[in-house]
DNA sequence: CAGCCTATGTACGTTGCCGCACATAGTGGA
DNA sequence: TCCACTATGTGCGGCAACGTACATAGGCTG
């Protein structure tokens, strides 16, 4: 924060275009907006939008990554997708409706770039490769939300637990995923129980093994052997439509 | 088709105004498309896109109804999203995707408008008011399979025919619905039988009478009462994004 | 009006997940 | 080092939905 312009511009540059989506930006664009972009840090747990809330800031992942959640009237919650590095979180913001039923919370501590929702618009509505890279982006969030509804119904947890660890394990930088059954089962809208259930029989299979809140991804190949299509399916479109 | 030009427009315009986003667009844009607007009949079960075809046309249903549904391998099916005279069918050609993973088929048949994509894709990058109701269109739409996603994961056959059978009957103008448990049961992901089950349960109580492929509500005050809190948060979230 | 096809009704055992209760075991702070 | 707290393990009864099989009944067609 108090470091020289110069030296900041710099660092923006080379950990800014470590997102996906800044990183697909032709240089005119990014030069454009790169002295708007802020370099934060999330924690795990924090709060990045809440449901209805104002939203003053997207965000651009690039070590971090959040969870879009629906929490019930009576506190149930569900996972309806995740942002990592490969995308933006606030689409509500560019899609014209200023914010969304839903939270947004951080399932991984990290870095990330911030942009005044104005700038932001701004840029979308010159209507360059900005907002096709947004509006793409969102038609593979879109994807992922639909598959994730269909896997809700038709899949047993164990099956998307695997996808759950898969995606999850893609958007962090280690094999060692920081997080309980607990929270799991939060994001899978399920039992605690259920999720170490599940989790143990991944263990006796040898594609994890975790302790106390550490989960280490052993086998990620027998884990693509053991998920259900709408890992791959998901993956898939997000390749087909940002490359 | 072989009526004279002006009368033709004449018809276009009030009939066109049918579909609330054309309805809602100012009257120098809707003068620039209702040229290329075409009046379609959908028929019951007619594919409108396969999953991943090509994409030739986007489609404005003014008194049918089209359903967005996911197939997996296995054939096993589930509804994400409907759509009716609120919206259009067809947003990954303005996304950017040109076709997505997902089957579109009617679910009710009746009438429709379409357009050839190009042209809409011209007015589109105009960035006027229709961009502006697309893109808000499409959050609409996203809050739908968000809530979709979560619905299915935390609630019963029940609730999610009751849920089921108002959105249906929104996008109807009558009160008697033709469609068989069979079908429904495609839409909810659930078996047959499981329709039966709950669709008696709903006729016992009074809300809905049914026989072999007519489905009447009776009593939609009851059905509210019934329903998860699902159906009135993409209502609501609908009103909000769309007025 | 007989026969066929499709839609709905019913039954039965099975399974996956639920809610609850409580036991055990790491972990950090006093 | 001990305590309190949190994370995980386990057991039990219950229920919703499953897969399967077959019975009834509406409605169309010859």
């Amino acid at each position: 924060m108090d470091q020289k312009p110069n030296a900041n511009k710099m660092v923006a540059e080379n950990e800014a275009r470590g997102n996906h989506l800044l990183a697909a930006l032709p240089t005119e664009a990014f030069e454009r907006l790169r002295v708007h972009l802020e370099p934060i840090t999330f924690s795990l747990g924090e709060v990045v939008y809440e449901s209805g809330g104002h939203m003053e800031y997207v965000y651009f992942p690039t070590t971090s990554h959040i969870s879009l959640l629906y929490t019930m009237i009576d506190g149930s919650t569900a996972e309806m997708g995740l942002v990592g590095q490969e995308g933006v979180v606030g689409i509500a913001l560019f899609m014209g409706g200023e914010t969304t039923p839903n939270r947004a919370m951080v399932q991984g501590g990290g870095q990330a770039f911030r942009m005044k929702a104005k700038t932001m618009l701004d840029e979308f509505k010159r209507g360059g490769e900005f907002q096709h890279l947004m509006l793409r982006y969102t038609q593979a969030l879109i994807t992922q939300i639909s598959q994730t509804a269909v896997c809700n119904r038709l899949h047993s947890v164990e099956q998307r637990l695997c996808r759950w660890l898969l995606m999850t394990h893609d958007l962090t930088q280690s094999d060692e995923l920081q997080m309980t059954h607990e929270f799991i089962s939060h994001m899978l809208g399920v039992r605690r129980e259920g999720v170490t259930m599940a989790a143990q029989r991944l263990q006796e299979m040898g594609m994890i093994s975790y302790v106390r809140g550490h989960i280490r991804i052993l086998d990620r190949q027998q884990l693509m052997a053991q998920v259900c299509e709408c890992y791959q399916v998901v993956k898939d479109e997000h390749s087909r439509l940002l490359g």
